[in-house]
DNA sequence: CTGAAAGCGCTTACAG
DNA sequence: CTGAAAGCGCTTACAG
């Protein structure tokens, strides 16, 4: 590969002259430059990153270890990160760690070591010992949708409590008194506190939220699926259910499907966090939706505060109902 | 941050111990290397890979460029080709085109700096001088999913002529007659071929395919509405409309949900890439699947072959027909 | 089994 | 405006 002392010798000026072409630097003489330039097109010369990083101590690249890109509301989160970055010039490099605390735990080991600039987190776990390492040892780190409790990282997330609220009204307005919900596991923020928010919307309507009618799930598929069973199962089978995000949803209308059930006449069923396939679904789904794209920005916006040695606060948006036809109504606003 | 150096005096031997005992080289007495080991972790060390890649000339990691992150098609296949390349020791960065040729570009770019050990890329385009000059330069690469005609690389996708065959027998049965598509660009292999071989199987059937049944798409959600609003718009609208991709069906489904029609009734709709929601659809939506997660699989495997010096062949796996209510019958397979 | 030393491809004070 | 030289943090022949 054609280094820069082979544009050196070519152009006829020393290494030092190239980078300063190469990096922009005002101290040149144009003659030189253009034959400095004239060299690089000549020759097909590509600068080699990894040297310079190695050099400066910076890498103009963030990492992104996010819960699960087969979720289109995390798919849609790396994409808005992407951009945001790409702006301000930084490349972004994805982990998926499929919400399995050890996948996460190797793409942070690996981001590190690659030396990424910061680190952007959704947390599948409620904070291992590499992450509370990492943020101790001042890694410029933000979380972004779930975070890790205890840790000084600034939050970029959507509340959902006024838009659960909403939901929960809806439901009852409806004559619905018979609420479940499916969370996401307990360790991770939104898991716990999307539920959280359940629970206090019933009891603002005098309803209960029975042991029973809790799901335990893991923001996939198919425990969107086992958990939908196991409320049919029960003696005295729920009026709604409600799913966390929106993989958890598919799960259930699969479960549905099976049984011959139909949404809503037999059973409800609401998700947290909207896809644009939610309008086309057989009923169209009710759901919450967050501002991915603005958390994805300004997350960026954060990270890119703290790796440029500023200080960065948490933001949080509000994310909001759109009620559709799966919960017995006809079509309110939708999209 | 704590290099090798620190870790070396710490536990009283040179440096070039410390990195054999980093790298598993059998030549370290016990003693040393478990003195080595409680230095690092005492003092917290993280190998630096970025100068390990400069001294080794590699970086351990693949790059992939693709079309459209939030194509699930695509999410897909960069979740099995992350797979595939962890399995092996290979980390990979995604570059997300968005089907902009110029965004491709930007990628490509970024990861040759990168100096990654190998690209694989699904095309947005026809070929620009750097995909060609990258080819020549002898950089592994593999395409995967569509390709770039006259280059010597290897290839490895879906055909899909046998399952668009069987759709159109599938929709000759049902009655249809007036079948339309909305292709892909046509500088793309996919966008070209999907339409090349819609119109081979409507001539077996004796079956002609005017110019104005073949909607120019971009593979994403507008164009697909576009399209379906201008076949909706003559005089003779079509019978059936083929999206040649999950997200030209998307833009295909809410261009007739905002017109009020009814599917299978007003018009028939079917699409290439099969996706969880099209079991879940109003109706579930015929469509023609690839081996998504094999093609993935078999293109990493192509790649490393290519990185660690050894040959590789181009693999042709072979998409199948799901048939759902969308065009007009009861439901037949499905999954 | 271990260490001293060269070198990967850059950038950047320091001189001139 | 330009160059010689040091150094970023590693790995790896070469000696011993």
């Amino acid at each position: 590969m054609t280094s820069i002392k082979d544009v050196a010798s070519h152009a006829g000026v020393s290494v030092a002259t190239v980078s300063r072409v190469l990096n922009d630097h005002p101290a040149v003489r144009p003659g030189t430059r253009s034959r400095v330039l004239t060299s690089v097109t000549e020759l097909g010369y590509r600068p080699n990153a990894v040297a310079r990083s190695l050099r400066t101590h910076q890498t103009r690249t963030l990492g992104l270890v996010i819960s699960d890109v087969l979720n289109p509301f995390f798919t849609e989160l790396a994409r808005a990160v992407e951009d945001a970055a790409r702006e301000r010039g930084y490349s972004v490099i994805i982990g998926n760690a499929d919400e399995r605390a050890a996948l996460q735990e190797h793409h942070v080991r690996t981001l590190l070591e690659r030396r990424i600039d910061g680190l952007l987190v959704s947390p599948t776990d409620g904070g291992t010992a590499m992450m509370r390492d990492a943020a101790a040892a001042g890694t410029p780190m933000v979380f972004v949708d779930r975070w890790i409790r205890g840790l000084d990282v600034p939050v970029v997330h959507a509340d959902g409590r006024a838009a659960v609220h909403d939901l929960v009204a809806h439901l009852y307005a409806l004559g619905h008194r018979r609420l479940a919900i499916i969370g996401g596991p307990s360790e991770t923020t939104t898991g716990d506190e999307r539920v959280a928010a359940f629970r206090a919307a019933l009891d603002a309507h005098g309803l209960p939220l029975p042991r029973e009618y809790t799901g335990q799930g893991d923001f996939q598929t198919e425990s969107g699926r086992r958990e939908t069973a196991a409320f049919l199962d029960l003696p005295v089978p729920p009026e709604v259910v409600f799913a966390a995000d929106n993989l958890m949803a598919l799960g259930a209308m699969d479960e549905l499907r099976s049984r011959g059930l139909r949404v809503p006449e037999d059973i409800a069923l609401a998700a947290f966090d909207d896809i644009p396939w939610f309008l086309h679904t057989d009923p169209p789904i009710t759901a919450i939706a967050q501002p991915t794209g603005e958390l994805g920005h300004k997350a960026v916006e954060a990270l890119i505060s703290l790796v440029e040695g500023r200080s960065a606060a948490s933001v949080t948006l509000e994310a909001r109902l759109v009620t559709r036809r799966s919960c017995g109504e006809s079509e309110g606003k939708s999209r």
